[in-house]
DNA sequence: ACCACAAAATGAATGACGTTCATTATTTCG
DNA sequence: CGAAATAATGAACGTCATTCATTTTGTGGT
């Protein structure tokens, strides 16, 4: 496949550089599609730069920094546009599916999005611009803008770790009869998804009560 | 503090037991609180049970079975005894604040009891059997159910996750002016929230919005 | 044009961590 | 009573992130 070392780089600085941040985040986004987040090793990532491992940190301070950097771009792949052109109901609707998504795709993320200050992640804040736009333009009270984007976005963070959860992970196995109730309610659930999986029905039912719930707030809070 | 090594124990199985699966789980819970889940490491737990490493592989397969100790005997500490007392709503709104709360307090476990089959895991069978239970007893149809619960539990893993965030995380630093609408909307809500943390606030509004929303789904459901 | 210094690579070394293995001693079971 | 299972020790290993001394090359100031 890939050729071998053509000529062996010797010591010393290269005459172009062969690193930046961008090569890196790329090579690090293609080397977590192909082996996962275990794979994403310092050393894996040199390899894939042809590099040694310790050149990473003439440009990186810590594997986090990558990681940082990766996270900045997960980003960008969420789709907020929606809130400038439909209803905030759909835009909602829209956003959160796509948020979902992204994150499903890379679950050892989620734990550290979900703490990740915003101070310095522009991409970020970006899409909370919008969302708070969007929020805004439909009549809601500034005082509860923060607090609704925050509940919406630790039931997509919950809900993209659901993702890669088993499909069978309620079967109670030989407990079943001890749990009677539980257990029946598993097996309908099932029958009545069909095709789609619990947590993908479990994603709809919860966004669509959460759209219900927040719609009732803000219609109260207009008296 | 604790006494240095009495009688340096000597190779070869001692008199009495030194070590069991209750024993592990307790250190590490213990070692847990001290340190954070940062300072759980095997060497760390071996230490406090004056024990080579490698004895804790005589009693658990890998670190990871260790964890998985320690995660059952969390999902013990979740009240959910309300279900049996209380109206649905009421009990769901106990439950739910009992789950965040502990969850909280062991943000790493989140995405590995996101993702645990419960087959073998009786305690947190119990739970669900009794969220089932309190369910149907509240006049739920069965197929809506799974979905509800799984829905609910995504909302608490994500707000757990939340609380592990510091209070600043909203600060948009020096790119404030470029992201106006955002960055008003977070000065507003730390006002109207006073003393209480974003994250609890979110959480508030978030639970109620799904009680909300999903009180109007099982009344719809009854036509 | 020269020179000092910054930048960027290599390769060897370090230390933490999870885990395995050979060894030893003690209990338990047939 | 003897064999086998059990449960400890201590030494070793492999992986990983990270640091350091060294080497080479680009760059800015005089």
């Amino acid at each position: 496949m890939s050729a071998g070392p053509a000529s062996p780089r010797r010591a010393g600085r290269p005459p172009r550089g062969v690193l930046s941040r961008d090569s890196i985040t790329a090579a690090a986004l293609t080397l977590i599609e192909d082996e996962g987040y275990e794979g994403l090793t310092m050393s894996a990532l040199a390899r894939r730069l042809r590099v040694a491992p310790s050149a990473l940190y003439n440009h990186a301070a810590s594997k986090r920094e990558v990681l940082g950097w990766v996270q900045d771009h997960v980003m960008t792949m969420v789709d907020f546009s929606t809130f400038a052109e439909e209803p905030w109901e759909d835009a909602v609707r829209e956003w959160a599916r796509s948020y979902r998504t992204v994150l499903a795709r890379h679950g050892p993320l989620v734990p550290v999005i979900a703490v990740m200050p915003v101070t310095d992640a522009a991409e970020t804040l970006r899409m909370y611009e919008e969302v708070a736009r969007g929020f805004l333009a439909a009549g809601w009270p500034e005082a509860l803008i923060v607090p609704s984007i925050v509940a919406l976005e630790s039931f997509i963070f919950g809900s993209a770790l659901d993702v890669a959860a088993p499909s069978d992970i309620f079967d109670s196995g030989s407990l079943g009869p001890h749990f009677p109730v539980f257990t029946s309610a598993v097996r309908t659930a099932r029958e009545a998804d069909g095709a789609r999986s619990a947590a993908d029905a479990a994603f709809h039912t919860g966004l669509e009560a959460m759209l219900d719930g927040l719609r009732a707030q803000l219609a109260a809070s207009r008296g």
